[in-house]
DNA sequence: CATGAATGAGCTTTCATTCAT
DNA sequence: AATGAATGAAAGCTCATTCAT
């Protein structure tokens, strides 16, 4: 009875949630839920599978949704990872201001301990998010300039605390690049770790890990 | 937007050359030409598309051969990087004894900040094969296991001049985590200033890494 | 780039409202208000995106309704396109049937720039519904019907005229496919210029139209 | 075995055959004759479905080859009627030129015969593709300058010889005006013949349509 | 050795229609 | 009388791999 409609490369304004062309619909309690469902089940399966491996449908199937619910919460797979980012970042922001008061000598060690403490837990919890934006080509612009802007937001703080740390000494430090440096060795050695399964004690793990940033930020090597 | 589907193969990834029953097909010289055609237009598009982006299609096309020649001498996408990462794995190996010798003091700094500018070279050269392994996903068992070994060698000998250097101290290290943290903050970096295009200026960049790794393989930070 | 599926519909598409088994369900006020904002809205998207590039969601998105109301006052897509249909059939029967005035000579020629005149503005009212019927294709039973039928109902009414005028006269002219063709002309030609934006000027149109009409109907060509 | 890629939006450039990268890739013989098929394959069914309304699956169930194969020489659906349309265009281009030579009297009335004799064997062979781009909507950018240039091409044609016949007469016609409403006359009557089944007998048929183009072009009616 | 045509599973996305509230 | 969430059958397109020549 219903006549088919001929494909349309350049998608109509429809969508009726998805708003491409209308305000962006509210959301009633019902749909509200689902949505949180789908978010549920993307972080869940993004974890399992990556990403860039999930399927849509992995989505739906775990999420106990029609594929085509799917399509009325989100224009499509990238706008869930965008949901999911805009979380994750705010807890990010919040642990790099964290960051602020850490201070020279010991006490500042036990600082760095407990700050990095909660880095590994914010990574083990956001850890499909943070990698999907790590590892973004530069070609997903979008993934890419939210994987930069979470890199500058961290190494930002980081790298003033250096700059002010860094009276003398004889191996000078560009605060910038060892910001980025150290950022880009806890994320990557909590990927090792957490992900890819190389076995460390989590204690030694968090103490090796606070001696190095430590060192690097107020230290200078024994001649 | 679509996944192209793994016709089911029984076929094992062995072989150099296809039929993979009999003794590995010895290549005549124009055979071994076309292979090396064939290798050398796959690190160039793995480097500009990225390895999972690439298509075979890509690598005939930069090669000047049929579609068809590619399955000539690899069983499948997943040998060709096979075989370039047999080839970066001998230039890291030989990479990573050369930092056996490193010393404590003013002249390890040294011998450091050259090391370090050979890494950059190195991952220069072979970026797209070590971004294809550093971020392979679990579920690729193969890649998976080259990764891990190619951090492991590395790894492994940093530690070993980390275990020796390591007397006393205040704040104790785990040599085989700081040895993988400081190899993944070096792979990390690089990928942020080689390949995502951070702005550094090179001569600070070694610097910085240098003193970094100095301070965290021989130094205490001043307390 | 799908096309959607007609889930098995049994139901018949007769009533006026949803529920086929039953009597025609009869409207409140406020209903009878809710169907003609429908029907006025269908009849504005119709006009700019076509009859089958139209989504339910654009008429109530435009209606200010929710989806689900559509389906309240019309069974399916294709009864809201009959509802118009019926309305512009009365017009255009009555544009029809003013037509059987029309006489030989020069006052025949000012009432047929006056009729046609009048079908210019009649087909510029109407013009969704036209297109969408005379495109009908020959799957589309109903429309394909309902084109026919306006068709022939104006054709008819011409036909008439010119079987009467059609005296002598060298080249003899079938009247039934004269009229046809005369309609048909009228029909694409309104549709050239009103709608796919050739550039006509009104007033040549119409006498260029007439003159046309004129010599189809009563004249032969000066030999 | 193989690694599922992930799905990019903006495809890759790649393609063997359907050149979007590189040069246009000549086809071999056997490679001929398959776009062959699915050439005439597409010219079938479009006459039975209609453009809009055919799926690329029955092209290629009507050519017997895969559903893959029809990306091998076609980048979409629209590039097979583009092609279809490229083959019409030259016949129609003729037929037009044809045109030129129509004389006044009772010899250009035979003539006209003949012409519109071949331009419904035109129509009927070329139907499908006609009926497209003649029912382009303005959105579909390609079709709708095709089917413009189509239109402009032959009314052209016959604009130049309505202008030199209207020397004088009391009811003047603007020759653009009147070219295009002959052609669309005469189109769009083909189409109720020989598409949506009209029943006409050929000889009337032509015979009353040469009969209305001769008084449309040199004709004044008697008045 | 080499070619290039063919295959087909599988992915994303759309939207008419249904239905619980 | 109205709402809006949910469904699911297609459609278009991709590309690793196979195979006849």
């Amino acid at each position: 009875m219903a006549k088919p409609t001929a494909p349309k490369r350049n998608a109509s304004q429809t969508g009726r949630i998805r708003g491409n062309g209308g305000p962006p619909r509210v959301l009633g309690e019902q749909g509200e839920r689902t949505r949180a469902r789908l978010l549920e089940a993307a972080r869940k399966v993004f974890r399992e599978r990556t990403y860039p491996e999930t399927r849509v449908d992995d989505i739906t199937r775990e999420a106990g949704t029609s594929h085509g619910a799917f399509y009325l919460y989100f224009n499509n797979k990238t706008e869930v990872l965008e949901a999911l980012a805009a979380e994750t970042s705010i807890e990010l922001d919040e642990l790099a201001s964290r960051f602020a008061g850490i201070e020279r000598g010991e006490a500042g060690f036990e600082q760095l301990r407990n700050w990095i403490d909660s880095f590994v837990d914010a990574y083990e919890a956001n850890s499909p998010v943070i990698i999907a934006l790590m590892m973004a080509r530069p070609q997903e612009e979008r993934f890419d300039r939210l994987g930069r802007e979470m890199m500058n937001t961290f190494a930002g703080q980081i790298s003033k605390t250096i700059r002010e740390a860094t009276a003398g000494g004889k191996h000078q430090v560009q605060s910038g690049i060892a910001a980025t440096a150290l950022v880009a060795m806890l994320e990557r050695i909590c990927y090792y770790w957490l992900v890819r399964g190389a076995e460390f004690d989590r204690a030694e793990f968090v103490d090796t890990l606070a001696a190095i940033w430590h060192r690097g930020i107020f230290g200078e090597s024994h001649v």
